[in-house]
DNA sequence: AGAAAGTGTGAGTGGTTTATTACTCACATG
DNA sequence: CATGTGAGTAATAAACCACTCACACTTTCT
């Protein structure tokens, strides 16, 4: 329940910007009992990212499962649908991005990120049937979607913003 | 020379991860004198990241104009291996990131960081006359690049890092 | 009933961080 | 030589942050 509420602390400043006593008043707890909780706020985080990467590989198997098989195109594409919606709440993706961030500089959080990537590719590999360069492509999009979503593109009337986010769906 | 070491020091834990402390000594100045220079720390960030898409744009330019015209394909390859050269220290990109993840919340950094890529497409678009799709498609892999850096996939050795940077040039 | 274990917090500690202030020093310029 | 100025800093204020600990309340087991 605290990595519910937590993920949307996080999401708008990530692991740096954001306090634990922030966290705590988003949970609803004292800033205290987050660390009876987790024993570090770099924990805690990496427990976050881990809690979010599971979502995602959640989504991504219930579209395979609901609109079952097809053509890799076709599987790529349903998959590319369920994360467009899952992530309408745009938290999802902003963990995502502020994970990549500090794993740059924090050891146990790039592994984290390494490992959900790891997870995620592998299943998309196996359930779309896509080649290399089609997974390659579905992620490269996905990541195309963190720039969108950090920068608010959808409330950019501008070509650029038009030309990046051309194809993409936003609900 | 201050905005040129801010990059390094800014590179690895980003606008809130980075003190002004730690700029200061990058560029073997005092800490108070960052505050002579800059009105705020926002500000210096800001001034930093515009720093860095200057620098990314004349790379793009300078690909062009030294490589020449021919087809769409041609000068987007041309400048995507001049992106790859440019941000071969990684410094670049990882500023960039880090913008990308302040842009969330700090509406200066959003402003810097939709003009900075407001011009970046607009350039590739017009420099390459390449399609919608295309010029999209140059931007998704270069946001592909931001996560095999701040992962470091390239030093993984696994199919999932492999995938997601095949034909992605390394220096 | 009473011990043990789990759930939770208020009050703090020590260290950091941004930002300001008051100051020095080298060097122009008239 | 007096006056002014750009470059730079040490010291510090004020706020804040991660993390700890002693203590209270509740549940569960015997």
């Amino acid at each position: 329940m605290v990595l519910a509420t937590a993920i949307g602390a996080f999401a708008a400043r990530g692991y740096w910007g954001t306090t634990t006593t922030e966290v705590a008043k988003a949970a609803g707890i004292s800033q205290a009992y987050v660390y009876r909780l987790f024993p570090s706020k770099e924990s805690l985080f990496v427990a976050v990212v881990e809690h979010c990467f599971v979502k995602v590989r959640g989504a991504l198997e219930q579209a395979v499962t609901t609109r079952g098989g097809g053509s890799a195109e076709a599987v790529l594409r349903g998959m590319g649908d369920a994360y467009a919606q899952l992530i309408s709440d745009n938290d999802l993706m902003l963990i995502q991005l502020h994970a990549q961030a500090a794993a740059v500089s924090e050891p146990a959080v790039r592994e984290a990120v390494r490992q959900g990537y790891a997870r995620l590719v592998e299943y998309v590999r196996g359930a779309s049937g896509g080649s290399e360069a089609q997974v390659q492509e579905f992620f490269a999009r996905g990541m195309l979607c963190h720039l969108l979503v950090s920068t608010g593109a959808d409330e950019v009337q501008a070509p650029w913003a038009r030309t990046l986010s051309a194809g993409i769906t936003h609900y």
